[in-house]
DNA sequence: GTACCTTTACAG
DNA sequence: CTGTAAAGGTAC
């Protein structure tokens, strides 16, 4: 359970270390930096990048993304760069916020930790955005309690409507990150079932102490918002084998999920904001909730 | 040092 | 206007 990987150690230069504290231009962190895709002067900046350094096994799983909705400035740079030229035209640097777009495909692979760091370096990003990623997502779901996400209500909101933890890696796997150690973390979601896993193609990708598993799902069974990018190459799979779904998943969860913190269970994978509620609030108690 | 929370500012 | 990445501040 000590899980401090220091984040610089094998990445190239995610770390925030630039542009946290650094300033407020995450711009001028650097070229090859994390934020290259940010923003930058898309003029000069074909977001080929996007994936370029990237191993071969990652290859799939970043790939796709053409430009999806990522585009940091792929598209509409004039927006951007007013803003920015406006005020550094008058305005004292006030502070460039600049609003990455990421990628589905990018979103789809955010984690803990260590798998951060990694991330950080395969999606071009930053280990601070992984991370502030993770953070929002949190504060989402946060709010959406608060707010009273319409859940049930019409049961509109909710595609496949919320399931239960219990539900949730019965019908609702998608993925999983598999430890070699044998624990494992999984992300889940809707429109899965069992059975649709079982036939997807699986694809498990070294990935540092864990294999990055990815399964394939059907693009139709699949609604959540993230999911309508190229995952097609990106798809998850699991590393244990196809005749132990849900088991593996449950006893995984099991032990995962009691003595792992809002951290360690967002650590999970997220594929969907219905996902990550689910494990922000429930992965806590874990328990049917049945009241 | 990180996570949590609030606020800011941008993109759609 | 909403959603959300990101900065700032605070607490542990």
């Amino acid at each position: 359970m000590s899980m401090d990987p220091a984040y610089p150690q094998s990445l190239p230069c995610s770390e925030a270390s630039n542009c946290k504290e650094s300033s407020l231009t995450p711009v001028t962190c650097g070229p090859e930096e994390n934020y290259p895709s940010l923003q930058m002067s898309s003029a000069e900046m074909p977001h080929t990048e996007t994936v370029s350094p990237l191993p071969s096994s990652m290859d799939l799983l970043i790939q796709d993304s053409p430009d999806s909705s990522t585009s940091p400035k792929g598209k509409k740079p004039t927006s951007a760069e007013k803003s920015t030229a406006k005020k550094e035209d008058k305005v004292p640097v006030k502070k460039q916020k600049t609003r990455t777009v990421f990628s589905s495909t990018q979103l789809y692979k955010y984690l803990s930790l260590q798998q951060m760091q990694e991330l950080s370096a395969i999606l071009n990003l930053s280990y601070k955005q992984v991370k502030t990623w993770f953070q929002n997502q949190r504060m989402k779901s946060k709010r959406r309690q608060k707010d009273n996400w319409p859940k049930n209500s019409s049961g509109v909101t909710q595609k496949a409507s919320a399931p239960t933890y219990p539900t949730l890696y019965s019908s609702y796997h998608q993925g999983c990150l598999v430890n070699t150690t044998g624990n494992l973390s999984m992300w889940s979601n809707q429109t899965c079932s069992n059975s649709a896993w079982s036939n997807q193609t699986q694809n498990v990708h070294s990935w540092s102490n864990h294999s990055w598993c990815t399964q394939s799902w059907n693009n139709q069974a699949w609604n959540s918002p993230f999911s309508n990018c190229g995952e097609e190459s990106l798809q998850s799979c699991m590393q244990f084998q196809p005749n132990s779904p849900a088991s593996d998943l449950e006893v995984a969860l099991e032990t995962a999920g009691e003595s792992h913190n809002v951290i360690q269970q967002t650590t999970r994978y997220f594929s969907t904001p219905q996902a990550i509620d689910l494990f922000l609030n429930d992965s806590t108690n874990m328990q049917p909730e049945d009241t």
